[in-house]
DNA sequence: TCTTGACCTTGAACCAACTTGAAGGTATAT
DNA sequence: ATATACCTTCAAGTTGGTTCAAGGTCAAGA
């Protein structure tokens, strides 16, 4: 299977594909006659495991080392469960951030709604200034 | 007022604020005798503003037109409402993709809990492969 | 057979938005 | 006098890739 079919199954472009194979997230594949890539089921498999870790926003330093765990053979279940309670800490102060910043921008638009254009000069200031953030 | 104290007030790092002046986001500030930056009450409130437009995610050099926008007198109501409404848009596409994967990650947390270290080989597949990401 | 277009290769350069580091100057308290 | 906590500049590093240049390959159609 070539790069472009791969990454048309995983959903990554070719260049991260490479990208990650570069950079020692993924093992390189074969090889056709000619040069090519030539991706096997357990690579797919693996950009797709890859791309899911991705997905939680590990960052890469540490889809490495999960990756490296998981094709010696050792279950990666603490590091994993580690990784899964901090990531889901971290996804729930940002979805609170974002409903937040959300409820601002809301107000916002009510405000701006309210503002012609011929209002005094800085409206920038009587839109934007009022909100205090915390993100 | 120095650098460090604006950074403690804004919520910025000093390199921030200095990223910003030199790439032309907001201007030079005054100088001390010995040469450290001296702000103002306007330049803070300036700083202020420049870190609200970015908690908004504005790329800075949207965050550039609207500030000189701004000092030039000029109220970029019209170009902020515009921003504001993709701005409103993006979070809440963003806030569904965190609760989706917030979802998913309580699966992950619930499975992993009833897996203990011991099962087969390649656990890292068991708890992190039925799902599926769209994100 | 030739050529067109879609694919593939590499390495290097580029991107945002900063942060970090090196090498030095300044302020202040003990 | 010295420690330490600031400040300065400029250059280089970071993250997670994408884009570009300059090619090679392959299948189909005229």
């Amino acid at each position: 299977m070539r790069i472009g079919e791969v990454a048309h199954m995983t959903g990554l472009q070719t260049s991260a594909i490479r990208y990650y194979e570069s950079n020692g997230i993924v093992p390189e594949p074969q090889r056709t006659a000619v040069g090519y890539r030539d991706y096997r089921e357990d690579d797919v498999e693996l950009l797709q495991f890859v791309r899911r870790l991705r997905s939680l926003e590990l960052p890469l330093n540490d889809v490495r080392e999960i990756v490296s765990l998981r094709s010696g053979g050792q279950p990666p279940c603490a590091r994993i469960r580690e990784a899964i309670a901090r990531e889901a800490v971290a996804i729930d102060r940002r979805i609170d951030d974002l409903v937040r910043l959300r409820d601002e921008i809301a107000e916002l638009q009510a405000a701006a709604d309210q503002i012609s254009d011929d209002w005094p000069v800085s409206c920038v200031c009587h839109i934007l200034e009022p909100i205090d953030t915390n993100v």
